[in-house]
Formats: structure tokens, C-alpha cells, sequence
DNA sequence: ATTAATAATTGATCTATATCAATTGTTAAA
DNA sequence: TTTAACAATTGATATAGATCAATTATTAAT
């Protein structure tokens, strides 16, 4: 398991594993729902997930994450409903920490406390930067950003199969589905990059990182 | 001292009282730089700050807080640089207690630790709600949004006098000044609000929060 | 395989809001 | 008090991107 639970002691790590159990959502489950009570603290093990807010007509999204990743740490001690939904966009296997147990250990272990503030850090970073990129620029520079963390921190490969839909695109960057068509349309044109079927390859990634920051 | 501070002992909160100083900034200063090196955490003791990143042509602002708000919690353990730079909107009271100690604090003091979790996550969950209405919602929406806030949240009184100015306002929702006077000048022609010099009157609150909830 | 359902594309139109430009009002400095 | 610097208003124009509508692909179900 990663980061803040490599500072559990033994007995703490036994603690944990007799209180969890993993579960296995299938693309398009919702994993957790804003504003549902939290009884667990959910850990992506495998699989992928999107973070969003429940706005209509369409989801504010806040992140989009893969393995790695917790669930529900903005509720711990104080709030005890899910700030947020999770809906799993490819099959995901999570592991659930009962919520009790997991603020014991922060209480009882200073270093995990710790890590779970890195954590939870590291996501308002995160956040910081979307907040930025939603703010700043206009959508064809938010979709080159979005191809580009796709390929790096997402699949993590060139030619990449895309699991999520042009409407999942268009929701992410908070723009129209005929929009993302559009611009996919003009970077092919452009030879910046192709797409087969599902398959997105990034051709020119120099003028793709341009568009990101000053399109 | 709030929240966290109550956990401390005795001799804690003596460690704290010989580590820390005492500053003030003028209306217009910049309390912190984004990515310059943090040596303390500064906690807003009286006073006005605007939290923003620096874009250009304009600024990306956080949030606006007042009294009460701690600076630079995000670096704590991992970041060693400011992730975001503060400006003082009024003439603002600034207590410092250097970063050292106050991680010390947090790895020897699990209920001081909790407390920082809890201050952090309410700052995520209100960058949540405001990620929610700049991607959600139209300007004028955003802008009786803001005047809510002014009144409920930082002046805490009905009419009120505007310490910051129209650009500020445009730059708190992302907008033009050009077009906060426009808003301005219709929410006036519709008796919702009135304008005299630097003081605000909200008339209309009901229909304030209408536009600001569908506008 | 055929139908049905869903997703993606493309064009045409419309609108919110930025930008530009010209005035006017207000604060601060000489 | 007068000038200078800055802040706010208002109108005119331009444009990014939404929405609507029609068509074509693609996937799933019978």
C-alpha cells in the first residue's frame, strides 16, 4: 500500500486490515454520492475514477485520478457526508478503511497525520492548477492540456486508448461535446495528432504543449 | 487564538509565543509571493487578504479572506514555496510562527494535527463550491454571488462600505471591470441594490439570491 | 444479421461577454 | 486650488463558444 501507510507501526497495519474489505465497480457505477453519509475511507487500488460535483445541467468535475488515489478525505473529523460523487469510468477496485479507525490512527500517529496532510495537500495543488487552467484559458488550450495529462499522468503511453467519451471530455473542461468533436477535428487537421476508433496518437507534442499554455 | 491552538498544553503554547512575531501590512502590500521559500506559516489576525495565483493578464484569485485564516498551510511538510501569493485588501495584522515548530507541533500533538486537517479540508470544500461557480455559472450569477458574500461573509453587515475596488470584483469572478459596472448599473436600475459612493445597500436580498443561484 | 440505442460529427445560428474607445468622476499630489 | 493619476461608466463592436438541428458512425441487444 502507498504513502502514509508505510508510517503505521504492526499492530496499527493489522488494525487496518482486519477493518477493510475491497470492492469492484464497474465502469459507470457510482462509487460514492455528495452528500451521503461516509462510513469508510475509500482507497483506489486499480482502475480509474472522476471526482465531480452534482450540478445540473452537467458535472462540475473536479479531477479525474487513477489507482492510487483516496476517497473521502475532505470529511474527515468535521464533515460526515462526501463532499463530492465518484463514478469509476473503467472497472475500479477499491478498498474501503472504516472511517472511525482511520481517524484513530491519525490520532494516535503523528506520522500518518502527517502523510494524510501531504495528501490532501497535494490534491488542493491539484486543484489550484485546474482552478487555473478553468479560469484562464479558453477550451482549445484546456483540451490540448487534457490530451497531454492523459497521455502523461492518465494512460501513461503514446498511442493511448481513450476509456472515457467525448462527452466525459467535454464535462471535464466544462465545455460542449460539439466543441470537443470540433477541436479534435482541427488537430487532426492541423497533424498534430490522429485518432483511430478509440485510439489517440499525439503527433506533434511540441505544438500541442503551445496550445496548452497560450491557446 | 482559534481553532487548532486550542489543543495545545501549556508549555506548547509557549513554544509558540516565543516563535512567533507580529507584522503589519498596508492596504496593497503583498503579504507572500507565490514560489518564494516559506519560513512560517502566518495566520490573519485582523484585516482583509486576497489569495491569488499569478496569472496574466490577470490575477486568479482563490479567495478573499479575513480574520481568522491561516496562510501557507499547503506547504506544510512536502512544499518548501508559497503556492499561491497573498496581497492585503485592507491594512491587515499578520501573526508568524515559523514553519519548523509548527510542524513539531503537529507531529507531537495528534488533536492540534486534526484540527489543521480540518482547517485545511474546510479550505478545499469552499475552493470546491467556488470551482463550482466559475465553471458553472454565468457572470452575473457570479456577481450577486459575490455581493452575498461580501455581506454575509466579510463586511457582516447590510450596507456596507466596499473596501475593495470594481477591478478587484472583476478579478475575484473573472470578469472585466467594464462589466461589473454594467452589473452594477442594471442591479441599481432594478431597485435591487443602491450605490452611493463606496457604500452598498442590498434592497432586494431575495432576488439577489435568485440571480445568484440561476442567474 | 437486423434493429435499436447511443455517440460523434458538422453546419448554421445566436448570445454572453470581452475588448476597444471615449467620457466622466474621484482621489491624491504638487 | 489646480493638475495629474487613477477608477468607473457607457456605448459600439467583435468573437468564442453554446445551442439547435440534421446526419452519420458505432456499439449493444434481440
Amino acid at each position: 500500500m502507498s504513502g502514509p501507510f508505510k508510517e503505521l507501526t504492526k499492530e496499527q497495519m493489522a488494525k487496518v486490515d482486519s477493518n477493510r474489505t475491497e470492492l469492484t465497480y464497474a465502469k459507470g457505477e457510482i462509487i460514492c454520492k455528495q452528500g451521503s453519509f461516509i462510513s469508510n475511507m475509500l482507497f483506489v487500488k486499480e482502475g480509474l475514477v472522476k471526482f465531480y460535483l452534482e450540478t445540473k445541467p452537467n458535472p462540475t468535475v473536479i479531477s479525474v485520478e487513477k489507482s492510487g488515489d483516496f476517497i473521502g478525505l475532505q470529511s474527515l473529523f468535521e464533515q460526515n457526508v462526501f463532499q463530492y460523487s465518484v463514478e469509476a469510468l473503467e472497472d475500479t477496485e477499491v478498498c474501503l478503511v472504516d472511517s472511525k479507525i482511520f481517524e484513530e490512527l491519525i490520532l494516535e500517529n503523528a506520522g500518518f497525520a502527517a502523510g494524510i496532510i501531504k495528501y490532501i495537500n497535494s490534491d488542493m495543488i491539484n486543484l489550484y492548477d485546474r482552478f487555473q487552467s478553468q479560469t484562464q484559458k479558453q477550451i482549445n488550450g484546456r483540451f490540448a492540456e487534457l490530451l497531454l495529462h492523459l497521455k502523461n499522468n492518465i494512460y501513461e503511453q503514446n498511442p493511448f486508448n481513450l476509456s472515457i467519451s467525448k462527452k466525459d471530455m467535454a464535462d471535464i473542461i466544462s465545455t460542449s461535446k460539439e466543441s470537443v468533436s470540433r477541436m479534435c477535428t482541427q488537430l487532426k487537421r492541423e497533424g498534430i495528432i490522429t485518432e483511430k476508433g478509440r485510439n489517440v496518437n499525439i503527433i506533434d507534442e511540441e505544438k500541442l504543449e503551445q496550445i496548452s499554455k497560450f491557446g
